[in-house]
DNA sequence: CGATTGCTTGACCCCCATCAATCCTCGTGG
DNA sequence: CCACGAGGATTGATGGGGGTCAAGCAATCG
């Protein structure tokens, strides 16, 4: 359901150099949970790189409703699409868990861009195969029911996130998060999880989810 | 709702030498109405410049259900995505209309993205441009009503391909295809277009629409 | 001129949004 | 240390949107 994997991840091409000249930037932040990285109208003047944490990429409906387009986490640009369009983002960043991150400013990207053929290259392919799932991610929504997302959505969190030591996925969520994720109410999202408690395809640590059968909760992903 | 603006023109930048080049190019196709330039798993080793007609771009949901993404028109380019993340297409590209499209091997792509810096970061700023419309497209599937994006498809069609003397949209869309643009039943999509009939929002000329209200359309797009 | 395909309308019912009430949890201050 | 308040989680009740099946109608085509 999210675009799970690592996006953007376009600094492993850059030379040495590059690399180090970008890790020396000066304007390193950190981000409390729950504070905003930038919001829609935000004119961006480069990227932010995340050394650590996750955040919420989301974005409001015309009618008042949220929706979460992507998590972003440990490795991941931040901003670079609407860097590169030179526009105001269209896209809210709010932080999950505290961060670092790390700003590098417009005219280093830009002038990668233009003397580093690989790391365009790597951009471009990058920006390829984000829209390769947003469009997987637009016939979800458009075709599957919320039990179908819900289902899909916790085996890509997992995917992406990991498991900690109880084997619960990794990553603090509220219901309502969940709900922005899928693109449902709350309620909705909170009656389904208890569904999938009773038959047994997850359980909860805390408000944790931890997956106990995979193999069906794919099954339901797929539509049985 | 749609992506509606031209994507992928990214052949303005080119030099002329190379528009020449690629205009003479030899594999110039017919595509016939209904007849598929590719399908899903195909092996693009090229893209596609439609030249004239237009075609829409599907994908099958795993419930079996259709899902259009995209309406592709003349001057755009179709495949650049794959060819980029050098996947198979994940895409259904089938005519709309009677269609001539002029096919540019892989790499006479590739090395106009290696030599011409401005042609890359042109395919770039495309690329960063049909994300957000994708992101724009979740947000609409996830949180808006079927009359809400039917009105704002509507309006889209006009914008995107103008209207004919009689003032009715210049495409010819089964009902079937608005509602697989939409994310919605065929019989759905037929009886909110004759409930927008009733209220005098639209018309018909034969199967074709014509906008009568776009003031009240654009309202219900927006949720009242 | 049948026959196939697409359009239209009706009936039915389930999924899910919404509103409301209660419970739980955790941080804060007395 | 406890009381309390606020925000999140949960459960119930209810109604409407829209999916689905079915039947009739229009139109296009061999």
């Amino acid at each position: 359901m999210l675009t799970i994997y690592s996006q953007f991840n376009s600094l492993k091409h850059l030379s040495k150099d590059d690399i180090i000249r970008i890790s020396n930037c000066k304007t390193s932040k950190i981000i409390k949970k729950g504070e905003h990285i930038f919001e829609e109208g935000d004119y961006l003047n480069g990227v932010y790189c995340i050394k650590d944490g996750v955040c919420k990429v989301s974005k409001m409906s015309e009618n008042g409703k949220n929706q979460i387009i992507n998590l972003v986490k440990r490795g991941d640009l931040l901003g670079e699409r609407s860097l590169i369009s030179e526009e105001v983002s269209n896209l809210n960043a709010i932080a999950l868990k505290d961060m670092e991150v790390c700003f590098i400013p417009k005219e280093e990207i830009f002038r990668d861009l233009e003397k580093n053929a690989s790391f365009t290259m790597d951009v471009l392919k990058n920006m390829a195969f984000s829209l390769k799932n947003s469009d997987n991610l637009i016939v979800d929504m458009a075709q599957k029911s919320v039990k179908q997302r819900l289902a899909e959505t916790i085996i890509k969190l997992q995917t992406k996130f990991g498991v900690n030591d109880s084997g619960a996925i990794n990553l603090q969520l509220s219901r309502e998060d969940i709900g922005n994720i899928i693109g449902t109410a709350t309620e909705s999202c909170i009656r389904l999880l208890s569904e999938f408690k009773k038959c047994r395809y997850i359980d909860f640590q805390g408000k944790n989810i931890i997956i106990t059968n995979k193999n069906d909760l794919e099954k339901i992903a797929k539509g049985f």
